[in-house]
DNA sequence: CTCTCGATTAGCT
DNA sequence: GCTAATCGAGAGA
């Protein structure tokens, strides 16, 4: 096991930086019948000023959100659609609600348990979505607001390096309710991740892995 | 491969 | 009541 990220890491107050920090790190979680470990390749940024599709928007606090507003370094994950678990990393000081959301994961360790879990599924889709990478990897509510240095759910310092190139940034995946900032680029992509990590998935999975689900600025070039 | 649509329920108004 | 930080089956290409 290598070592885990400390708590200084998620004391930051700037949740794109932290989105961008957790691509490429591993994400680890023990199970009661054994590991499971992945490569972080897709986060959202959430939190921060006044973002509208944040849970903590508005400073309202309930029942399902109050996690968010505490100290950065634990989980949030909550329930959503009526059947999917949202993992989240909280970031920043008590108080301020802030958070990046886990959205694809290449599985790297416990492939076995995993290709269990996602029966059915072709392993370049076991976690490509943030309510796969939950239901791979074994996360439920039950996790919701445990520390990130603890030994249940931990990332650990042993990353790959993810060349500024080879991140795509393009707006959030349904916060269309949330205004003019459903709009802001804050969903950052590891494009090349499957090639670098797994590069023997490639002729199986074809091009639909990092598909563009939101058109980018058009090109300025050429005609 | 792409697109559409139904599933299913906690949490809020 | 209504909506939601989604997924997967099924149909068409």
């Amino acid at each position: 096991m290598g070592k885990k990220i400390g708590l200084a890491a998620y004391l930051i107050d700037d949740p794109v930086q932290g989105a961008l920090f957790f691509l490429g790190k591993k994400l680890a979680v023990k199970d009661s019948k054994g590991n499971i470990a992945g490569i972080i390749v897709e986060t959202e940024a959430y939190g921060g000023a006044e973002d509208k599709a944040c849970h903590g928007y508005g400073k309202r606090l309930t029942p399902r959100n109050k996690i968010i507003f505490q100290q950065g370094g634990i989980t949030y994950v909550y329930f959503c659609y009526g059947m999917h678990h949202l993992l989240n990393f909280v970031l920043g000081p008590e108080g301020v609600p802030m958070a990046v959301l886990i959205r694809g994961v290449i599985i790297t360790e416990g492939k076995e348990l995993v290709k269990q879990r996602r029966k059915g599924n072709p392993e370049h889709h076991w976690a490509d979505g943030p309510g796969k990478v939950t239901k791979a990897m074994g996360i439920t509510l039950a996790d919701n607001g445990i520390s990130l240095i603890g030994d249940r759910i931990w990332v650990e310092e042993s990353g790959l390096e993810v060349p500024d190139s080879e991140i795509e940034r393009t707006p959030r995946i349904g916060v269309d309710y949330a205004e003019e900032w459903a709009k802001k680029p804050l969903r950052f992509v590891w494009k090349q991740a499957m090639q670098r990590i797994m590069p023997s998935l490639i002729n199986a999975s074809s091009s639909s892995l990092n598909k563009d689900r939101v058109k980018t600025a058009c090109s300025p070039t050429t005609h």
